[in-house]
DNA sequence: CATGCCTATTTTGTCAACAATAAAGAGATA
DNA sequence: TATCTCTTTATTGTTGACAAAATAGGCATG
């Protein structure tokens, strides 16, 4: 379960100096060590490195590495990754250190219908209170998910993408069923990212989203509900979910893969 | 927000000891200290504490006080504290401790209307895919729950009702939505505990429960999830969470209840 | 007599050294 | 040359001491 590693798998995309690095500013006087975070800074960086695939899963995430590339002290890394191994962003193997999760694909699809049992509730809830601000609001957000897009700005849209999810969950303005669906959110890039086809990368959401907003914006609740769910469902077409190779015969997949 | 405290509030029934001791089982030889108990263990206890509400709300849990009490260190009473505030039962404020959650009523209320959409989708699951083996473990459970009910168990009881809903969601095969739902079930009792009016006690729902199970046995889908749906709002009818004093004129109100 | 300030004590938060465990490598033997 | 064991290294887990913060109590002052 879950022990994939390639032999060679000297840190694609994963050390810690890249997870350390800020996004894009201010990094232009003094090293790029010795940074200082706090513990809430460590987590959201680690959490964006992962959310944005900078940290591929199955990556190790050695406590003194990540300490000293975070300019703090190795208690805190290892508080920050207990949090992120409660959001199940990566898993925690005892004596044997934490590693970004690799959701098995039953576990993917157990994400996907938890998200249509709650965002459904979550769609609900909006269409039958939402206020006319609030549908504006929703429209911009999308608008510029689209145009980000349209800029190739695939990051920025994916971002957006997410945000556009959280707002419906803070519009319906239940704060429990938000925080699930917020975790569930979080999980969701590790799952695409581990089961993609080679389908349109999610761009092709863009336009649902849209969809989304009109059918909530007609006040028929079945309606923007079923938009959501299918939203939802051709989200999950796009990945490749099949049974997979997690029983006895999984061995000799594995080696054909570890070969090498 | 949360600071209803009593002003002679001592450890009416949450002194540590009252919560290390063991629920009824091995209290014969040596002392009732010294139990050197592991994290684990810790956390069930304090879990348990909670959910029978040996600890009421509000209780301020001290980390000397529990580590002694349980014969551990401090620094694993502190992990435990932190993994309990993770699933709500314990609120942390910096550099103010931990006491046991004081769930809001809105808290409540969202709580409530999370249960209907995770169960109403577990139900939906349930009903279309259960086995006749697991039906009968169903009907099993159900029938020892009332029977614990009718000898005045009602710890039992209650307990068995918890199990009966976890059953459902074990069945239903999805373990996000399970594991969810584990938390929303792990976090109502405590709700229950704050805003019961002086309802019946919550016995009547074991009928409730037998009814959706009769539900689901007929295969009717949308039926099955009514009878959950009706049953949860059953249970949040029993309880008196009308707009509280949450804002200005509250002081009033709270002088008042201060008062004695 | 009430109120604000200051000190003492309790309680939480952080850190760094130590212990235990798992991984890696060297050497011996078949 | 392959395999097994033993040693060495690297990494995680735990503990206890120290630092910082909040609470409680006493004291002076208006």
């Amino acid at each position: 379960m879950g022990t994939r590693r390639s032999p060679g798998d000297a840190h694609p995309a994963g050390s810690p100096a890249a997870i350390a690095r800020p996004p894009a500013r201010a990094r232009s006087a003094g090293r790029a060590k010795s940074i200082r975070l706090n513990e809430n800074e460590i987590y959201w960086r680690i959490y964006d490195a992962v959310l944005d695939h900078r940290l591929q899963p199955g990556t190790k995430l050695k406590e003194v590495a990540l300490a000293e590339a975070f300019g703090a002290n190795r208690g805190v890394v290892r508080k920050v990754l207990t949090r992120l191994a409660y959001d199940r962003l990566v898993a925690l193997r005892p004596n044997r250190g934490a590693v970004v999760a690799i959701p098995s694909v039953e576990e993917g699809r157990d994400l996907f219908a938890a998200r249509r049992a709650a965002e459904a509730a979550i769609v609900d809830a909006v269409t039958r209170n939402i206020a006319r601000a609030e549908l504006k609001e929703l429209r911009v957000l999308a608008e510029s998910e689209r145009e980000a897009y349209r800029c190739g700005e695939v990051r920025k849209g994916l971002k957006l993408s997410l945000k556009f999810h959280r707002q419906l969950a803070a519009i319906a303005g239940n704060g429990v069923l938000a925080e699930f669906l917020d975790q569930l959110i979080a999980r969701t890039p590790l799952v695409v990212l581990a089961y993609r086809g080679r389908g349109a990368d999610r761009t092709c959401s863009i336009d649902e989203h849209i969809e989304i907003i009109d059918a909530i914006a007609t006040g028929n609740v079945a309606k923007a509900v079923a938009a959501m769910t299918s939203h939802l469902e051709s989200l999950e077409g796009q990945l490749d979910l099949s049974d997979d190779t997690e029983t006895s015969t999984d061995l000799v997949a594995l080696f054909a893969a570890d070969g090498d």
